[in-house]
DNA sequence: TAGAAGTCAATGCAGCTGCATAAAGATGAT
DNA sequence: ATCATCTTTATGCAGCTGCATTGACTTCTA
């Protein structure tokens, strides 16, 4: 236990915010590395699909956003990105004329299909196999507490 | 528990990765977005100043990149605007002619000491506050074993 | 000690990100 | 209904990143 006179973090904190930095660039790093020497694009790409996936509707680009927590400059041009390429269509929005919907096409389906035994071999190999049996959970509880507010 | 018959991973495996990816995006970003509010220079430049002072020597760029665990290239490009900015300076290495080592400027010791306020407050404020009570340990065990090997 | 192979660092290029702002439409007050 | 304000999305620009490659030097082999 460290004493301290101001409201600092002690030294855990500040070892699990170093480690933080670096565990979430190598891991990144290397699991988006797996994807693409597959031939898959990047992990944002998936991502957003299987948000779409699980909404089971057309989603607006400030939806995406919400769900993905990335900037909206960002979710507009991945959506470019990913209807450029065919994995989502945008359809008018019914309720406002300013945006729109962007839905799954079946290639974005199939994105999903295909990707997701490469993606979920490189989350085994890159987080599973490294973590105690167990211990993932609260890792997850952890990180999760992180996400909140 | 869940019972699969390939080497997957379980699902608190995935739920874990997933949170990763997010709370590394918002965390870092939230404490970026601090530092500059405050008018100082990114993260990165910070870890490598410290890593400096850390080593109590002047360093060659490659034992940067082993520290940071960042590509070769963006190792030379980083060091490039901390030396254009007064923070580093060269020197010619004494036992290899193709490389340099860096040393901290008296600026950039300065730099160091001005940023760490701030830099903790941030770390406090957006993971020291939010992990509950003693979690930081077992947390910051995890990522370790993330980064090992 | 010559030559091949390896290592260290920089750079041109393309693509991605952050930021500020713009354009278009929705919403709210009177 | 009108006008100001807010919300939603797009975009120009600058800077950062990844990748492939290069140039310079070192090390290894014979």
């Amino acid at each position: 236990m460290q004493l301290h006179k101001d409201d600092g973090p002690d030294d855990a904190t500040v070892t699990a915010w170093a480690r933080l930095v670096i565990a979430s660039r190598v891991v990144l790093g290397a699991v988006e590395a797996d994807l693409k020497a597959a031939g898959f694009p990047p992990l944002g790409w998936y991502d957003a699909a299987l948000e779409l996936r699980r909404a089971g509707r057309a989603l607006r680009p400030l939806e995406i956003e919400e769900r993905m927590l990335i900037a909206q400059f960002n979710v507009s041009r991945l959506l470019d990105r990913m209807v450029a390429a065919g994995y989502l269509q945008r359809q008018p929005c019914s309720t406002d004329r300013r945006g729109f919907e962007v839905a799954l096409t079946d290639t974005g389906h199939d994105l999903l299909a295909r990707m997701w035994p490469a993606y979920r071999a490189a989350i085994q190999r890159h987080v599973g196999a490294k973590l105690a049996p167990g211990e993932a959970a609260a890792f997850g509880e952890a990180l999760g507490r992180l996400i909140a507010r």
